[in-house]
DNA sequence: TAGTGGTCTAGACCACACG
DNA sequence: GTGTGGTCTAGACCACTAC
């Protein structure tokens, strides 16, 4: 239990403090609350942002256990009650996963149940599967000014573009066309990409360093092309699903254009409302 | 405050303590929580269920304020954080709203900002319109087996169905097929329809008492029939988004099934993902 | 048996809205 | 000022997992 460095400890109280008004002195009373300020932030959101930078600096790595409630109320010196609302929006976000009488555990895309998070393309009979991925093209270039505009960069900025069709049950399904941030995945090429197997975000996640965290995708109807409908075996025309992804990292900074093409006879997009 | 009648309270208690084994005196003390039992749920999940009968019952309509936390915890006779933590769950699923300071509010389809609640078709520029509604059908007749199947009824029961065309800036945009299941939903007619002027979900909740609570998609790309295509000012064979939503009210059943095609040239579905 | 998350309580104070 | 939700604390016990 409690092995971090009371160094660190000390910091973060820090930072936690720096709040409201003066706390007054942090001792056993209640009220360490925030005082009234124009920049106030609840204490559990502090906590939550001193967690998701730990998180964010590798100190907990991808399926490693965080430390537990206690250890962390420790730390920051707050309560268990504090630090469990903080964790229970990481949970929410799922940057974590809680797991009782284990502990709280840094999510992960290599993760058995959770390959699917992102991916919301289901077969209109069976279970979803995991298809293979044949990868096209794989190379730098200069980023195209939408391109750019999405990805928060300068028109001409370096740029990873990745081809690839992903097949399920043997049929092509997928055309994916991605972008990638050039300055993370630098020595991304299309051998690392076929050689990998399992989901493409598990390969950034443990090869660069990069968690995809969220994502938006606005979603068209279109018709394939030719050069679309020979790659994906389906005749020029065939009404296509245009799902247009951008996917985000910590701090909200955009890191993917991903722009997928899916073919809908046998597979359809599944939401859930609320 | 807690003009609620007792007899009611004493019901609650009493649904409440059927939990788990006998629960000691219900006095000041601590740990009247679950008893080990095969069917254990936490105290604010029976709290949950017992709020959520109350807004099912009417007793608390949409748009009105439901009991302080302090008035539910005595109601209950339990604690305010455990009734908060079961209003936090129902606020998750947008059953109730909060509003600091106010109160917490049932939510109702009527309200200002959140009538694209179901509605993900985002226009490519501007802002988000509420557009005109060209009710074309609306007539009872019995469910087809695959309506019926979806609707959880059998097949040949009573349904009401209804097609539409929505105009977004004054243009044909989706093209509706929806099937109610006949039991509510009595006395609807397309002068009521028409006569209507807000969501048609609004109209459901405040005519006929049902609340929509969630639904499910499932999105594919087809092509634009003929007829499909005249409705909604397009050629045939134009790339439509195929939405096939099923709508679901208290209890998880299903009353609504809607087939919208989307034209998707001036908008686009829009979906977050995490 | 020990450690972890999960539940529940009781009481305090803060921020917000409204009369 | 009063009432509402929002935050924070401290301490207790329960349920699950692993050793």
């Amino acid at each position: 239990m409690s092995s971090l460095p009371p160094s660190l400890a000390g910091t973060a109280v820090a930072a936690v403090q720096d709040n409201g008004a003066a706390a007054p002195g942090a001792g056993t009373q209640p009220s360490s609350a925030a005082a009234a300020s124009p920049t106030f932030s609840p204490l559990y959101q502090q906590i939550k942002a001193l967690i998701t930078q730990s998180l964010q600096s590798g100190e907990w790595k991808p399926g490693e256990m965080i430390p537990s409630e206690m250890d962390l109320a420790a730390r920051y010196k707050v309560s268990q009650g504090t630090v469990r609302k903080a964790i229970d929006e990481l949970a929410a976000e799922n940057l974590v996963a809680r797991r009782q009488g284990k502990g709280t555990f840094v999510t992960t895309h290599h993760e058995d149940g959770v390959k699917f998070r992102f991916l919301r393309l289901v077969p209109d009979e069976g279970e979803p599967h995991y298809g293979a991925s044949q990868v096209l093209e794989c190379k730098r270039l200069r980023a195209p000014a939408e391109i750019a505009r999405l990805l928060d960069i300068r028109t001409g900025d370096s740029v990873v573009q990745i081809r690839r069709v992903l097949f399920f049950s043997g049929e092509a399904t997928v055309l994916d066309e991605i972008w990638l941030l050039g300055t993370n995945f630098k020595g991304l090429t299309a051998e690392k990409l076929t050689e990998w197997k399992g989901p493409m975000y598990a390969l950034f996640e443990a090869e660069f360093g990069t968690r995809m965290i969220r994502a938006t995708e606005k979603i068209r109807a279109v018709a394939a092309d030719s050069a679309t409908a020979a790659l994906l075996s389906v005749d020029a025309g065939t009404p296509l699903l245009s799902v247009e992804r951008v996917s985000f990292t910590y701090g909200d900074r955009p890191v993917e254009v991903r722009r997928g093409l899916y073919v809908t006879t046998r597979h359809y997009y599944q939401n859930d409302l609320s």
